[in-house]
DNA sequence: ACGGGTGATGAGAATCGTATGATCAGCGGT
DNA sequence: ACCGCTGATCATACGATTCTCATCACCCGT
């Protein structure tokens, strides 16, 4: 398997998406906690690729010491954990007065517990095994949110060529007629999209839009991409474009 | 539940909804008070995604202490209350010359007690358990009607397309015909209105229209959206759409 | 031009998510 | 206390989605 290429295509991006930043310009400070060491390596690597600076933590308690003196823009925070629990944890930054706002991540059956009323307060949750595109999405859905940082755009569009892609309504279209894209389409073509003119490898791709657990193989991807392409390029000047031994690519004509 | 996640809706929208704000621009001020910090800290975090100021007490006399100095707009009061009880923090606060409007919180059996006559002053009450979609909208209502901020709009009639919601009068019509709606579809239907074009998901939903203290799955959500599907899109260019593995979106055709 | 390798795509199976009818429980009004 | 309406739960059917497999087309180096 090619589990461990760690790319860096975001690192040093040249685009102007509507990237988040913290008002004085500085990145965004991220804190990832877990027990689990793989996850919290893993997040901190993806994190770090876009940008922000990332600080983990193994535990509840670790994660309150850290957050007090790292400020962060946002947690993510895993609910189940030996010492203190991830609501024990929100609970405590509250009573602190802290309002920077948590993704949680959760096991997949373990969801009914007691994540009620979460979403309300901004904060959200994903369940595991989760995709890094949509733990990356989301916490970036969440700090735009609570408007702790400043965005350059408070739409949240991305566009290339006349493809436009609308991350809250989920709505994309192509010179202006909607097209329906699957949810994993979907993150598909916005990790493509958020890497305009940027190969990204198959590999790259199956890390980023796929579970960390998926143990395919990396065909599928040639499989969604040829899915994307019936839909977004059908009969239309293709804005797909397959890097043969690389990798595929998104960018405008011309 | 389901895995989704997301949103603090509100916190930074860009669309035209009527928001309140005051007259100098600022954002609301509010003070939530309850004994019960769970309580406090639910409200709390509701209020501020709406992009309000909140302040928070757990007795009555640091309600009287906090509303002196913080000026709020309004008042969410919880009745039974250890030290001085809200109809007294009422009281108190009238005597002095306040008028700001108060939204009381009562059990539900204890209703019958001395609230009756309260509404007659401009204030209000919800019983608990309360949704957060009632509680919000009951403040957004007491503050209009006294006036003491100033809206975009003053009619506070949502419109999607050929749908318009009025919050006053609870009249719902789609293209000149009138549809009834129960409590909860109304409030699942402003609270989509509200958030036109953007995904919502299930838990979010749930969070948000049912009460807090909802024990049940998040499939009753997929049951009130049919419910809303046979009354409002009946036969008829469907506005309430289905985001596959994402959640629900309200818009209008086009 | 050939052949190996890579990518594209159709078909189909397994799975997952959603819609909805039927049923049950609870509450309020009479 | 009864009846009727609203709200919640359950079971089930349907359809969409995801992924594997197989085949075919294509590109490129030799």
């Amino acid at each position: 398997m090619d589990s461990l290429r760690t790319d860096a295509h975001n690192g040093a991006m040249s685009t102007d998406l509507p990237e988040l930043h913290r008002p004085d310009g500085s990145p965004l400070r991220i804190l990832a906690v877990d027990d689990e060491q793989m996850l919290t390596d893993l997040l901190a690597m993806a994190l770090r690729m876009e940008g922000w600076e990332v600080r983990t933590a193994s535990s509840g308690l670790e994660a309150l010491q850290v957050a007090r003196e790292f400020e962060p823009d946002a947690l993510v925070l895993d609910i189940m954990m030996p010492d203190l629990d991830g609501m024990s944890v929100l609970r405590r930054l509250r009573e602190s007065g802290n309002l920077v706002p948590v993704l949680f991540l959760t096991a997949k059956d373990a969801v009914g517990d007691r994540i009620a009323g979460l979403t309300a307060g901004g904060d959200d949750y994903v369940t595991k095994p989760f995709s890094l595109e949509e733990v990356i999405a989301r916490l970036r859905a969440i700090i735009r949110r609570t408007g702790s940082a400043t965005s350059d755009d408070g739409q949240s569009i991305l566009r290339v060529g006349d493809l436009t892609l609308n991350e809250d309504s989920h709505e994309v279209e192509r010179d202006g007629t909607e097209i329906e894209l699957t949810a994993t389409e979907f993150e598909l073509l916005r990790y493509l999209m958020r890497n305009e003119r940027r190969v990204l490898s198959k590999a790259q791709i199956l890390d980023r839009v796929w579970s960390y657990d998926f143990g395919g193989k990396s065909s599928v991807v040639e499989l969604y991409i040829s899915y994307l392409r019936k839909k977004i390029d059908a009969g239309r000047t293709p804005l797909l474009h397959t890097v043969r031994g690389v990798g595929y690519m998104i960018k405008a004509p011309q």
